[in-house]
DNA sequence: GATGTAAATGATAATCATTCGCATTTAGGA
DNA sequence: TCCTAAATGCGAATGATTATCATTTACATC
């Protein structure tokens, strides 16, 4: 059991510990939290995968933090809250996007729009 | 004239280069437009004084382009339209952000709200 | 005009996140 | 068992951004 996990699919361990955090970790976050369990996990491999997640849908990136890009296997279009202090990355659930804004966006803009994100930066309640 | 010119603040032809333009312009396209009228002028001063005017309200980040860095010298919130295809990012004038959702994401996240940032991602009018 | 000082700059090395190249391993079918 | 395509590990390469440090500039004071 130990040893026949070793060699299951890594992906799907990466994206199930994507879905089961509402953190939006990074690329390296992932790598940590899932090392312990896969020892022989590559920090490439995450990378990899993540970019696939992104092309099937599966996962977004929600931001870019101090240069780090920020995942999310919610890919339902919602408003996040980034503390500059602590780097935190926080769902603001109550706060909705509405679908009008969409078509607002590409007959202002003209193109078509496959995905919004909307960001308020400040200092989070931990940190003030 | 020509000589005393290069003898003049660098920092205020970076400003005024991105205030002049719509483009959102990178670090390095900054660098690109103003190296013919400033020969010495380095990239590393480019990064310099976008840092400094980002620290003094002059000037903000609007979204990261492909792993780069895109700035604005118009630091009201505004939406914007980012181009997967050709990079580029659009003003959508036309969308305001209320003021009212700025102090529902300060109620929303118990923190401070310093910046808010709403961005559709798509393929622009010219790519499609 | 000479001088002192703090800020600004140029050039380049360093850093850090991310991607690439390639050999190896795995899964799953013939 | 053998074959093939996909997935992976490892380490090098890349590219944007920052740090370092010597030099230059602006500007006040003498």
């Amino acid at each position: 059991m130990e040893v026949s996990q070793k060699h299951f699919r890594k992906r799907e361990a990466i994206l199930s510990c994507l879905q089961s955090t509402r953190a939006h970790p990074s690329a390296e976050a992932l790598y940590a939290r899932l090392k312990p369990e896969i020892p022989d996990l590559s920090l490439a491999t995450v990378y990899r995968n993540l970019n696939f997640f992104k092309k099937q849908g599966l996962a977004v990136c929600v931001a870019n933090v101090d240069g780090t890009e920020r995942f999310d296997a919610d890919t339902h279009p919602h408003v996040h809250f980034i503390c500059q202090d602590c780097g935190s990355v926080i769902d603001l659930d109550e706060m909705a996007i509405p679908d009008s804004l969409r078509a607002a966006a590409e007959s202002c803009s003209g193109g078509s729009v496959i995905d919004c994100q909307m960001n308020f930066t400040g200092r989070c309640r931990n940190c003030l």
